[in-house]
DNA sequence: CGTAATTAGATTGCGCGCAATTGATTTGCG
DNA sequence: CGCAAATCAATTGCGCGCAATCTAATTACG
């Protein structure tokens, strides 16, 4: 069994496709496991992220939130139109900047941060690691990221 | 400043975040570098993941696909049409178990593996990182997505 | 043997995710 | 000042991703 250029390509060839998959089953593990317990509050993935970015700051314009998150007016104005319908946030246009609309949390919306404290506790224990071990799995999810995007 | 439960709560609900987040933004950003290599082979990040399957083992039913990539027939079923509308597909009936349709690869499909390892060489200088490195992020995702999903 | 339970795949409905376009507002520059 | 460029949100169109439902085929069991 001789070790040729061929054969490392195709190792590589493999290992990155084992890495999209691996990427991709992860992502849609967690969609699967915050589902279920995200249910019960009235929110999707997509949501329960965008009410963390407001539970950090209320208040935020659009703009900001997409940023925050890498998602675009497309994806957030229904959205956002959805989290309005079920009351959990309010949109108003800036005074200052009407190109903008500022959304903030209802008294409702303020509320769910309580039961959400649960989904969280429960994530933790699905996760079935240290915080250390989370955190460094974490730190090497930030890195790759940085770097694909830096590479584009 | 005093540190309160209250202040710990906080601190893991942000924790709990960023790894929301770090998984997400990571899998967005994969999606978002493939998708201009991608795009001259007329194929998207998910048919690409199907496609990759099929050049590994050709006239996989259906289930088979499904359980590689954790997908369901009600997202296989049109992407699937969909790459036989494109030509790189076949699907045709079991002759012995009839309720399973075989997707084999045409000659089209079987050659755009060829093209698709221009794919792979970007991809690989994207990571920006060794293979052990990649080796190792692909080990933490793959043992997590083991725990989610056996949580739950 | 025959009916019930299981399995495979397709379809429907809804919510992202993103590119492209549109419309309104603000900013910048001559 | 005045017009062009830039910015912000909304909308449209398409492709997932998944739950729920449906049909057809197979298997299991009495």
């Amino acid at each position: 069994m001789q070790k040729t250029a061929r054969d490392s390509q195709n190792f590589e060839i493999k290992l990155d496709a084992q890495l999209c998959f691996a990427i991709y089953g992860a992502a849609h593990a967690f969609n699967r496991t915050y589902k279920p317990l995200l249910e019960p509050l009235g929110l999707t993935y997509p949501q329960y992220l965008v009410m963390i970015a407001l539970w950090e700051e209320d208040g935020q314009p659009v703009k900001a939130i997409g940023d925050r998150l890498g998602l675009d007016s497309g994806t957030l104005s229904p959205l956002l139109k959805r989290l309005e319908q079920a009351g959990f946030v309010a949109r108003k246009r800036d005074r200052d900047d009407e190109r903008q609309v500022r959304i903030s949390l209802t008294g409702k919306g303020a509320e769910l941060k309580n039961e959400a404290a649960g989904v969280t506790e429960a994530i933790g224990k699905a996760l079935g690691c240290s915080l250390d071990e989370a955190a460094a799995l974490r730190d090497g999810l930030v890195a790759l990221k940085e770097r694909l995007l830096s590479a584009s």
